[in-house]
RNA sequence: CGGGGUGUGGUGUAAUGGUAGCACGCAUGCUUUGGGUGCAUGUAGUCCGAGUUCGAGUCUCGGCACCCCGACCA
């Protein structure tokens, strides 16, 4: 990508309208558009984020042999009342409108209806099963108050799977599967070593839920975290018969505050029972599959890395996550600069080096290496008459702040093997 | 939903009821060339609608939008 092509543009100063530090600066940098209140647009750099980020949840979603499909986003009347979700006073999040040919329709909250509905149609014996169904979709939230920037948003994509299981025991064992698979996301996402297996309430069919919790202060969540045991209890169930049944002790517990990265439910039968959705088991008696569902959200994600990485002079992307891996500044106009600077972009271009060039004209050195750090890409290879003169690149590393000086011969080994 | 706050060029801001100004950006020219270079010229604005007033960015009423705290978040 050359840079003196890409629409957007940096800006100095976040806007006044926005508090969060996530927002503020993604803004600042041109990755994301302010719609209204809750609702995102993502821009070019942007994207590639979100995308980097669904990449890696969809192929550990693969992995574990989920199954990825697209269901609507509207949603009929019909089908939630068969599980008494349609009223506002059940689920209080719905946007609704009317069809011009009559009729309600709800934009989708979340997708437990209509996957079991689907499945009903493909389901009949015990051998379709077990299913993992899963999808990467926009969700709809009317919620009264949205906030901090991308981290609680009114529109926002959500990763949901949904285990079709035909005993309990299989429903264990997919549940801790799915588990272990969000803990190899948050690992490559660059949050493990922060990211907590949480208890929390666990509605109808089970005792509890998973969360999955990134130690941050912007949480909204406070969480009771034990550090030894690797595992964390929700405060909205901290009570001295949890802590017996987990093996907790009060005392050894630390309070922080946290972000819900994740959250894995059994729901039992209730969708299945409801839906009617059944299957015949090898004595030929009906039963309905046990279900779970596993949400996570990427837009959070994407704030949450954006705000727990980013330093005082912008954003700091984890490699795995970047726009680009390597950002190439040309520091001046010279000929000299630009031909090296296009030459190096040339040798990682073909090295398939995902890599951004800064060949911007009439640019200062210091706005352009200004601008690189903010936009946070974790390579800036700064080209200039200084290293050109030995022949070289100067290799900084917007993370840690070292920088180093790499022969220009070795540049595309050196991108690469640190990439 | 309860409480508090804010709406001025693209962005950030200033303006006792009396000529809407500054900075950044953007455009043009010169200058500069390893941390937002300097200069000149230009561009562009009072959220919407009523009302009070000789006169409204400023006061009143209504609406809309946005932010924060709380509540809510199977």
């Amino acid at each position: 990508m050359r840079q003196s092509q890409l629409f957007t543009h940096t800006r100095r100063e976040a806007p006044r309208d926005e508090a969060s530090k996530n927002a503020q600066l993604l803004i600042r940098a041109g990755y994301i558009h302010k719609e209204m209140a809750g609702v995102y647009s993502f821009l070019p750099l942007g994207w590639r984020v979100l995308e980097n980020i669904m990449r890696i949840i969809r192929e550990e979603m693969n992995a574990i042999g989920g199954q990825e499909v697209h269901l609507s986003a509207l949603q009929s009347r019909a089908l939630w009342e068969q599980t008494d979700r349609w009223s506002d006073e059940k689920v209080d999040i719905w946007f609704k409108t009317t069809l011009a040919a009559g009729g309600e329709v709800g934009l989708a909250p979340t997708h437990e209806e209509p996957i079991t509905a689907i499945m009903r149609e493909h389901i009949a014996s015990y051998r379709d099963l077990p299913q993992l169904p899963y999808q990467i979709q926009l969700k709809f939230r009317n919620e009264l108050r949205a906030r901090s920037g991308l981290m609680r948003g009114r529109e926002f994509f959500m990763k949901d799977m949904y285990t079709f299981a035909r005993t309990e025991k299989e429903h264990e064992e997919l549940y801790e599967r799915v588990k272990q698979a969000y803990f190899t996301i948050f690992r490559r996402l660059g949050l493990g070593d922060r990211t907590y297996l949480t208890f929390a309430s666990g509605g109808i069919f089970s005792r509890y839920s998973h969360e999955f919790q990134t130690v941050a202060d912007i949480g909204e969540d406070t969480i009771y975290l034990d550090k030894t045991k690797g595992i964390a209890v929700n405060k909205e169930v901290l009570e001295e018969s949890v802590l017996a049944d987990l093996g907790l002790e009060q005392d050894k517990l630390e309070e922080v505050r946290a972000v819900e990265v994740g959250n894995i439910f059994s729901l039992g039968t209730r969708f299945s029972k409801a839906l009617g959705c059944v299957f015949k088991d090898a004595e030929g008696k009906e039963r309905h599959p046990i279900m779970g569902c596993y949400g996570i959200g990427p837009n959070r994600l994407m704030g949450l890395i954006a705000e727990l990485f980013a330093d005082e002079r912008g954003l700091v992307w984890p490699k795995t996550v970047a726009p680009y891996s390597a950002h190439i500044v040309a520091l001046s106009d010279e000929p000299a600069v630009k031909n090296a600077a296009e030459k190096v972009y040339q040798d990682l271009q073909q090295a398939n080096i995902e890599v951004c060039y800064d060949d911007r004209d009439g640019v200062s050195a210091g706005e352009k290496l200004s601008d690189a750090d903010l936009l946070g890409i974790p390579l800036q290879l700064r080209v200039g008459m200084k290293s050109l003169k030995e022949s070289a690149v100067d290799v900084f590393d917007r993370a840690t702040g070292e920088e180093r000086r790499v022969p220009l011969t070795q540049i595309s080994e050196t991108v690469k093997s640190a990439i």
